[in-house]
DNA sequence: TGTTAGTTCTG
DNA sequence: AGAACTAAC
């Protein structure tokens, strides 16, 4: 008997680890409640309820499969080797197959079962199934991870030419086995259910993935390089949430997109190559995290921006978690994030820039909230993001390169539709005044809406400085 | 995937 | 005055 053990792979089809299971014998499934470890990852409310809502429907899809799916609880991930061995003796299992994850608790977590499912002579497979290319595999000519983007993309192009990752069949069923599924639990305690509102945004289940997809790839992939950095139009895919829980595999995402072109991944329609431009810089967080593992472990890629003076602000950090900073693109983004489980890109950059320059509050604290509340938290991509905007990752965002949100707001929410679909107190202003509430003086200032916490000129001026004071502090060329 | 301040050009 | 350009952060 073989198992599947789900994880963040919550798919039937081209799942690399159930096919192999389905092709080594008969399967049965498991996925592990972990809410100890779920809590002491930041994983957010939205997510959890997200991974069970995705579950039952997997559940559904291994059902037309005749593979029963079990669930069982590790509170923390230590416990994850003896809730498996015992499950592999009472089933007698052979092999347990997975797809690999990278984080460091999830390495040492399967290296621990491994281990303890080798003393019961049981084996343990792995698969290569979230990225395209296993880390380590793609490496600078001197053999080490590579630290610049283009560079990284650059041999991943070549690898996509020499042998292009496919999609995998979905397994026919098997035979019925004589095991029930057990139920999936509708609530795991320590994490809340979200409102209705934020749960019918994101619908559960692979068909849902699906259809997001293809729409994505047939109506708007051709807009993508032009319509994605600005919030109020639908220009992006909405579907990190799906490939975060693994709903949606990238090699399919891949295709679909290279169906929209020809084939071309890297010239041709440029919102084509855009968007996998957005995979292949998935594909480079969740290498950077194989390769240089303290990024995830609270510290900074550039070790010399450990020593920078950060603030402790609580005050203007609660203000900016809670959307009330007077500035209103920051606001309304922070709103949005709170509202649905998501935030923009475009709004992501800018309300980083904004914590991490503007009010000089540790790019950590910034991090951990955006993963207690997004839907679509992914621990390499949040992390690279943060570091990216704070400048102190890999490829990072110069240090002098320093959002105005104002003018980010003008730039890319002109007309302020966006602004005030989430800022109720401002829908009367008009286009030019409603960037910057505050501009029209003190006699017609908006009842309910803040002054702004801080002076955009002079916290710009104190960001610079406090990177400039950096002992040993290697400041970048303009580029 | 930038902003600012200063200079020069243009009407 | 305001656009266009540039250097520096």
């Amino acid at each position: 008997m073989q198992l599947m053990w789900f994880r963040t792979d919550l798919r039937v089809q081209d799942n690399s680890a159930l096919a192999a299971a389905m092709s080594s014998g008969p399967t049965v499934a498991l996925y592990l409640i972990s809410p100890a470890q779920w809590l002491a990852h930041d994983d957010a409310p939205s997510k959890v309820d997200f991974w069970l809502r995705n579950l039952k429907s997997l559940a559904g899809e291994l059902g037309k499969l005749n593979v029963p799916l079990l669930v069982r609880e590790a509170d923390d991930w230590s416990a994850a080797p003896q809730v498996i061995g015992e499950l592999c003796q009472q089933l007698q299992i052979s092999t347990v197959h997975v797809n690999e994850e990278y984080g460091v608790h999830e390495s040492r977590r399967d290296q621990g079962v491994a281990d303890a499912l080798d003393t019961l002579g049981i084996h343990f497979n792995s698969q290569l199934d979230q990225i395209f290319f296993k880390p380590g595999s793609v490496l600078t000519k001197s053999g080490t991870y590579f630290q610049v983007y283009s560079q990284f993309r650059k041999v991943c192009y070549q690898r996509l030419h020499s042998a292009l990752p496919s999609v995998i069949a979905t397994p026919k069923a098997q035979d019925p086995l004589a095991i029930n599924s057990d139920a999936v639990p509708e609530q795991v305690p320590g994490f809340a259910t979200p409102s209705d509102t934020l749960r019918q945004l994101w619908p559960a289940g692979e068909a849902e993935a699906r259809r997001r997809m293809d729409d994505f790839a047939a109506e708007q992939i051709d807009f993508y390089q032009s319509a994605r950095d600005f919030p109020a139009k639908p220009g992006t895919s909405q579907l990190s949430a799906y490939l975060a829980a693994g709903v949606i595999s990238p090699r399919q995402c891949l295709h679909a997109a290279l169906a929209a072109n020809q084939g071309e991944f890297d010239s041709g329609n440029i919102g084509v190559v855009t968007w996998i431009n957005e995979l292949l810089w998935r594909e480079f967080y969740k290498h950077i995290l194989v390769g240089y593992p303290r990024v995830s472990m609270h510290r900074a890629f550039r070790p010399e921006t450990e020593a920078l003076a950060w603030r402790d602000a609580p005050q203007e950090l609660k203000a900016w978690q809670e959307g009330r900073t007077g500035l209103p693109i920051i606001d309304a983004a922070m709103r949005q994030l709170l509202a649905t489980g998501w935030m923009h890109n475009r709004l992501r950059m800018i309300v980083a820039m904004f914590l991490t320059k503007n009010l000089l509050i540790d790019w950590r604290e910034g991090e951990r909230f955006f993963m207690r509340h997004l839907i679509d938290g992914d621990l390499a991509a949040n992390n690279g993001g943060w570091q990216w905007s704070s400048s102190t990752g890999t490829d990072s965002a110069p240090y002098f390169r320093i959002f105005n949100p104002l003018s980010q707001s003008q730039k890319f929410d002109p007309d302020g539709r966006f602004l005030r679909q989430w800022l109720p107190e401002l829908v009367g202003l008009n286009k030019t005044n409603i960037h910057n509430p505050a501009a029209m003086g003190g006699l017609f200032g908006i009842a309910d809406y803040p002054a702004p916490i801080v002076d955009l000129s002079k916290s710009r001026a104190r960001a610079l400085a406090a990177f400039k004071s950096l002992p040993h502090f290697a400041g970048e060329e303009a580029s």
